[in-house]
RNA sequence: ACCCGGGUGGUGGAAUUGGUAGACACGCAGGACUUAAAAUCCUGUUCGCAGUAAUGCGAGUGACGGUUCAACUCCGUUCCUGGGUACCA
C-alpha cells in the first residue's frame, strides 16, 4: 500500500467538511484560545504561494493549541470592499459585488484545497450588508461620542452637553477651540451647537486639505500616497480643500502609545508605530514682533488685513506675538532667525512693504510647486525675509523673520525658531542666506557642522551660562511660563485619519445632511444599503458615484432636529479599514442582528491571542482597529482595549525573476559589472535556471519546446565548458506579481505533492517572520520524507509493518526528544526547525527499524498540526476510532531523555559567574581526560557532579559547574 | 538623513540562557537495485594543506579591534543589504 496522498486528502477534506470538523461553539468548559489572520481581500488574480504562508502558520498553531485542550477560535472571511473591484467595474462595467463574489470562489477553492481548519460558519464579509449594518452602527458611536481629557476616555455626547449647559467651556483641565459660558451655550442657536459639538466628535466632518487624485476620482489616505502618487497606479496626487469625515485619533495618541507596552509585537513593529504617532516633548514659545511700519506710514500698500488686525486687537504692537514650537527651548540664546511657514496666517501681516514683493513671488513660486517636486528636492534650501523682526525675550535681540516651505503649517505652530549651531537643517539655511551664527555650545560647535547634543554647557546664554543644556531645558520652561509667554507643550506628528472617500464600493455613511449640520441615521433603519448604481464614474464637483443617484439622495427623511430644509444624504463611503477595524469582534458572534457582538460572547473569546499576517499593515489598519477597540471599551460594548494580544508578521515571499542581457538582439552572458540597462525578462524563467542564474543549453531548449515563441527575437551567444553550453542571467528578487512571471500558483503543488508536502514545504522554508524567495526546488525532500514516514506504517512491498510490541528505552527516548523539541518550537512559532526535528525523528525511527505503535500513535499526533491529512490517514489505519483532531497532545517525560553520567560531555578553569567553567591542559587520550576533569571538578565541588562536560578540540576541557 | 532588522558552505537555513559552528533539506559526486527509467536506499560533501586510507594540521559565521577559560552569540568601529519614515523644529 503506497500513500496515495490525492485520494487521502480528498476523502478527509470530505470527511471533515460532511462532519463539521471545524465548528467552534462559543459555549464550552475548555479554556478559550483565539487565532487570527488578517484576511484577505479577493483580489482578482487569486491566491499566490506567498498568502499562504501565514494562513498555514496560524493553522498549525491554532491546530496544536486545539489538542493542547483548548477550545480554538480559527476564522477566516474576507476584505471585500475596496479600490481594485471599483476600477474593475469602471473599466468593464461589472457589478463589484458579481467580480467580487466571483473572486471570493476562487479564493475558497484554492484555500480548501490546503486543508485549512477554519470554522466557515462564521466567515465574514465586509460588503455584506449584515455585516456592514454594525460597521454603520460602530460609526455612529464615533459620531455621538467625544473623547474627555478628564476622564482619560471616550463618553457619550451626552455628557459634554451637560458639561456645557452647567459651566460652559470653564471646566478645569479641558482645552476648548472656542470659550463661553453656560447662558451664552442656552443662547445658541441649534446649528451654532451642533457645529460646536461636531469639533468634539470621535467622527467628525470637516474641510480639510485631502489628497486629491484626479486620476482615480478620489481621496487618499496619507498611507495610500507614495511619494506624491497614488500607491495603486502611481497616479499624481495633489491637495485639495473639501469637506471629509475624519476619525478623531489624535485625542487616542497616548492611549495608543501606552497600550504597546502590554502587547507582544515585534520591536520594530512598535518602534513603528510610535514613529507615526511621533510624540514629541516641547514648549510653545510667544515672541513679541518688532513694531513694523505703522498704517499712515504704509499707506496703499499696507494690506487690510494687517491694518484689521490693530484695529481689532488696540494694542501697542501692531501684531499679535510670533509663537513657535521648539523641542529645545535651552537654545533660546542661539536663535539666530524665525522662520514661519508660508501658508501661516502672519505672513500678510508682518510682510514689510521692502520686502512685499520679494515675499508675492515667494508664495507664488510655493504654489507652483507640486508635493511630487518638494519631495523630490527635500534637500533644495529656499526661503525669503519678511522684513519683521522678533524679540529675544531675553535679551532683546532682534531676530529676522523668514518664511520657507521647509517649514509645514500643519505641524506644531507652523513655526520654529533657527537655531544654526544645534540644527543642520538651521545650519544651512543660515549659511546659504548668510545669517550669522551664534554660538552658545563652545567647543562642541566647530562652526562647520551643527551639533545637536544635549550635554554641552551652555555659552553666550544670559542668565544659563554654565549650565547643561539637559537642565536648562526646564529653566526655561518655567521662567517662561512665570513671564507668561510660553508653556510646556506635546506635540505629535500623527493627524486625525480621513475617513470619506469619493467612491463607490465602500459602506454608506449613516449620516443625513439638513440645513448645513449633519444627522445620524436612526438605529432601526441599519443598514442603509449601498444603492444599485449603472455607471461608476465620479459624481459632480468630485463628490462619489453615489451623488449621480439623485433619488437616493433625496430619499432620506428629513430629520425632526428643528432644522428647516431638504434633507441630502451623505455621498461618500467610508475607506477599506472602517470594516476591518472591528472584524475580529464579529467572528466571535458573526449571525447575531441584536448587536454587533454580544457582550457574554466577547468577554468569553476575548482578545486575539495570536494574531497573524504581514507589515504593511503595521500603522495603517493596526492603529486602526486599536483606536476603534479602544472605543468600544471606554463607551462600555466590550471589556479590554487592545484587540491583539500577540502579533506575528509572516514576512513577504519574494519571486526571482531572471533577465538576458540583450545587445542588438544578441544574448551574452551575464557578469557582475555589466551595465543593466538593456535586460530582457525572462519569461517564467524561475523554473530553468540554476541558484547561479546559469542557465544550459539544455534547459533552454525544453523551455522552448514548452513555451513556443517565448524565446523568439533574439539569439544567444552561449559559452562553452566541458558539460556543454551556458550562459548567466542576472538574477533579481521581486515581490511577487503575475506580470513578472514569477509567480506560482499553489494549486500547481498541490496537485502535483499534496496539500501535507505543501504545507510543510512552506514552513521550511525558514522562518516565518523573514522575508525569502520562493524556490520550489527542496519540496521534493519534505516530500520524500512523508513518504519515509508512511513505511514505518506500510511497506509497498511487505504491507503492514506497524505492530504493537513495547518500545524499548532507546526508541522512546527517540519520540520524546521530538515530542519536546516540536511542542517548543510550535509555541515560539519556529516551524522550519520544527520540519527538521520531524525529519530527524523519522530517520532514526527508520534507522532503529522501529515500527511500534506505541511511539507512531504520539508522532501522528505531533504531526496532526502540519500535516493533518496523512496523521488522519495513518490514525485511522491504525484502528482508532475517534478523530486525530481531537486527539490529546502527547505529554513529554523528561525520565525517556535523560542521559546517562557517562554520555555527559565534559567542564573547567577558574572563573565565577552563576556558572564556573574550568580550561584543563590534557595530554591524556580524551576519555581520560574527562574522568580527569570530572575527578577535579567534584573533588573543587565536594562531592557534587559537574552540569556539563564539554570536549573541546584544542586539548581543553571544560568543565560547567 | 533618521529609526528598526539582517550578513553563517554551491543553495534555503540550524545553533533556545556565551559552551564541540554548519543540524535538517536541496544541489552535487560516487555507489546499490534495475534490460532501462522512475522510485528507493547507502556513502561523501565548509575551505586549504598532508596522507592510499583511517586521519592529522591550519583557517573559518561581512571586515577590523575588544571583553572572556570560551564569542555566530556580548561591546566598539566600519562596510554591505532588506524594511520603515521622511524638511515633524
Amino acid at each position: 500500500m503506497e500513500y496515495d496522498f490525492r485520494a487521502i486528502e480528498k476523502n478527509w477534506q470530505k470527511k471533515w467538511t460532511e462532519t463539521n470538523a471545524y465548528k467552534v461553539s462559543n459555549e464550552s468548559p475548555k479554556p478559550k484560545f483565539y487565532v487570527l489572520d488578517m484576511f484577505p481581500y479577493p483580489s482578482g488574480a487569486g491566491l499566490h504561494v506567498g498568502h499562504p504562508l501565514g494562513y498555514i502558520a496560524s493553522d498549525i498553531y491554532a491546530r496544536y493549541k486545539r489538542l493542547k485542550g483548548f477550545n480554538v477560535l480559527h476564522p477566516m472571511g474576507y476584505d471585500s470592499f475596496g479600490l481594485p473591484a471599483e476600477q474593475y467595474a469602471l473599466e468593464t462595467g461589472q457589478h463589484p459585488a458579481v467580480t467580487t463574489e466571483k473572486n471570493i470562489a476562487t479564493f475558497r477553492s484554492q484555500l480548501d484545497k490546503i486543508g485549512f481548519s477554519f470554522d466557515w460558519s462564521r466567515e465574514v464579509r465586509t460588503s455584506d450588508p449584515k455585516y456592514y449594518k454594525w460597521t454603520q452602527w460602530i460609526f455612529l458611536q464615533l459620531f455621538e461620542s467625544w473623547y474627555n481629557p478628564a476622564t482619560g476616555k471616550a463618553e457619550p455626547l451626552a455628557t459634554l452637553k451637560k458639561m456645557f449647559e452647567e459651566d460652559g467651556t470653564q471646566t478645569a483641565g479641558i482645552r476648548h477651540q472656542v470659550s463661553f459660558t453656560a447662558p451664552e451655550w442656552k443662547t445658541f442657536s441649534e446649528n451654532r451647537k451642533l457645529e460646536i459639538l461636531m469639533d468634539y466628535r470621535l467622527a467628525f466632518s470637516s474641510f480639510g486639505e485631502v489628497n486629491w487624485c484626479e486620476a482615480l476620482g478620489t481621496v487618499l489616505a496619507n498611507d495610500e500616497v507614495v511619494n506624491g502618487v497614488s500607491e495603486r497606479g502611481g497616479h499624481p496626487v495633489v491637495k485639495k480643500k473639501m469637506r471629509q469625515w475624519y476619525l478623531r485619533i489624535t485625542v487616542y495618541a497616548d492611549r495608543l502609545l501606552e497600550g504597546l507596552e502590554r502587547v507582544e509585537f515585534s520591536e520594530s513593529l512598535k518602534e513603528q508605530q510610535r514613529n507615526w504617532i511621533g510624540k514629541s516633548q516641547g514648549a510653545e514659545i510667544s515672541f513679541n514682533l518688532t513694531p513694523g511700519p505703522s498704517p499712515k506710514e504704509t499707506g496703499a500698500s499696507g494690506s487690510v488685513d494687517s491694518r484689521l488686525a490693530i484695529n481689532a486687537s488696540g494694542l501697542m504692537s501692531h501684531h499679535s506675538p510670533l509663537t513657535v514650537y521648539t523641542t529645545r527651548p535651552d537654545t533660546i540664546f542661539g536663535v539666530d532667525f524665525m522662520v514661519i511657514a508660508p501658508e501661516h496666517e502672519l505672513v500678510q501681516q508682518i510682510t514689510t512693504p521692502d520686502q512685499k514683493e520679494a515675499i508675492d513671488n515667494y508664495l507664488t513660486y510655493v504654489k507652483s510647486r507640486s508635493d511630487r517636486e518638494r519631495m523630490a528636492e527635500v534637500k533644495q534650501i529656499t526661503g525669503c525675509f519678511t522684513g519683521a523682526y522678533a524679540i529675544n525675550p531675553f535679551d532683546g535681540r532682534e531676530i529676522p523673520v523668514w518664511i520657507a516651505e521647509y517649514v509645514l503649517a500643519g505641524y506644531g505652530t507652523g513655526a520654529i525658531m533657527g537655531v544654526p549651531c544645534g540644527d543642520q537643517r538651521d545650519y544651512s539655511f543660515a549659511k546659504h542666506f548668510n545669517i550669522p551664527i551664534t554660538n552658545i555650545i563652545g567647543d562642541h560647535f566647530d562652526g562647520q557642522v551643527a551639533n545637536p547634543t544635549k550635554d554641552a554647557l551652555l555659552t553666550n546664554s544670559g542668565f544659563l551660562n554654565g549650565m547643561p543644556m539637559r537642565d536648562a531645558i526646564d529653566v526655561v520652561i518655567t521662567k517662561l511660563v512665570e513671564m507668561g509667554i510660553g508653556k510646556r507643550q506635546v506635540n505629535y506628528k500623527m493627524r486625525d485619519a480621513g475617513f470619506s472617500r469619493q467612491r463607490y464600493w465602500g459602506e454608506p455613511f449613516p449620516i443625513v445632511w439638513n440645513g448645513g449640520e449633519a444627522f445620524p441615521v436612526d438605529e432601526k433603519d441599519l443598514p442603509l444599503e449601498l444603492p444599485h448604481v449603472e455607471k461608476y464614474g465620479p459624481g459632480p464637483q468630485g463628490e462619489g458615484p453615489l451623488a449621480n443617484l439623485i433619488d437616493w439622495v433625496t430619499s432620506a427623511p428629513t430629520p425632526l432636529h428643528g432644522v428647516a430644509g431638504g434633507a441630502l444624504r451623505e455621498t461618500s463611503t467610508m475607506p477599506g479599514y472602517a470594516g476591518s477595524s472591528w472584524y475580529f469582534l464579529r467572528y466571535m458572534d458573526p449571525q447575531n442582528d441584536e448587536t454587533f457582538c454580544g457582550r457574554k460572547v466577547s468577554d468569553y473569546w476575548n482578545q486575539v491571542d495570536v494574531y497573524v499576517g504581514g507589515t504593511e499593515h503595521a500603522v495603517g489598519h493596526l492603529l486602526y482597529s486599536r483606536m476603534w477597540t479602544k472605543v468600544l471599551f471606554d463607551l462600555g460594548h466590550i471589556g479590554y482595549d487592545e484587540p491583539y494580544k500577540r502579533l506575528v508578521n509572516q514576512g513577504m515571499i519574494t519571486g526571482k525573476s531572471y533577465f538576458f542581457l540583450l545587445e542588438n538582439e544578441v544574448v551574452f552572458s551575464y557578469k557582475k559589472q555589466d551595465d543593466t540597462a538593456s535586460l530582457k525578462r525572462f519569461k517564467y524563467g524561475h523554473n530553468y535556471v540554476d541558484n547561479l542564474g546559469k542557465l544550459t543549453r539544455k534547459m533552454f531548449d525544453k523551455y522552448n519546446a514548452e513555451h513556443p515563441g517565448a524565446a523568439d527575437g533574439f539569439s544567444i551567444q552561449w559559452l562553452r565548458d566541458g558539460e556543454g553550453e551556458y550562459i548567466y542571467l542576472k538574477e533579481e528578487s521581486e515581490k511577487m506579481s503575475k506580470s513578472k512571471f514569477n509567480v506560482d500558483n499553489p494549486n500547481d503543488l498541490v496537485d502535483k505533492y499534496g496539500a501535507d508536502t505543501f504545507r510543510m514545504y512552506e514552513m521550511f522554508l525558514g522562518p516565518v517572520e523573514a522575508s525569502k524567495p520562493w524556490d520550489t526546488k527542496g519540496i521534493e525532500g519534505v516530500h520524500r520524507f512523508l513518504k519515509k514516514l508512511w513505511r514505518l506504517f506500510y511497506d509497498d512491498m511487505k504491507g503492514k509493518v506497524w505492530n504493537t510490541d513495547a518500545a524499548t528505552a532507546d526508541e522512546l527516548k527517540i519520540l520524546h526528544r521530538a515530542i519536546r523539541k516540536i511542542e517548543d518550537d510550535t509555541e515560539r512559532f519556529s516551524f522550519n526547525t520544527a520540519v527538521s526535528t520531524f525529519m530527524i525523528c523519522v530517520n532514526e525511527l527508520t534507522d532503529a527499524k522501529c515500527h511500534k505503535k506505541e511511539v507512531l500513535d504520539q508522532i501522528l499526533v505531533l504531526l496532526t498540526p502540519y500535516a493533518p491529512h496523512i496523521a488522519a490517514e495513518l490514525w485511522h489505519l491504525l484502528g482508532h476510532e475517534g478523530s486525530v483532531l481531537d486527539a490529546s497532545y502527547p505529554v513529554f517525560n523528561a525520565k525517556h531523555v535523560t542521559e546517562s553520567a557517562k554520555e555527559y560531555p565534559v567542564s573547567i578553569n577558574g572563573r565565577v559567574r552563576t556558572s564556573i567553567s574550568i580550561a584543563l591542559d590534557i595530554t591524556q587520550p580524551e576519555v581520560e581526560a574527562i574522568v580527569l576533569a570530572n575527578d577535579i571538578v567534584q573533588k573543587w565541588l565536594e562531592g557534587k557532579a559537574p552540569k556539563k562536560i564539554i570536549y573541546v578540540k584544542n586539548k581543553m576541557v571544560n568543565v560547567v559547574v
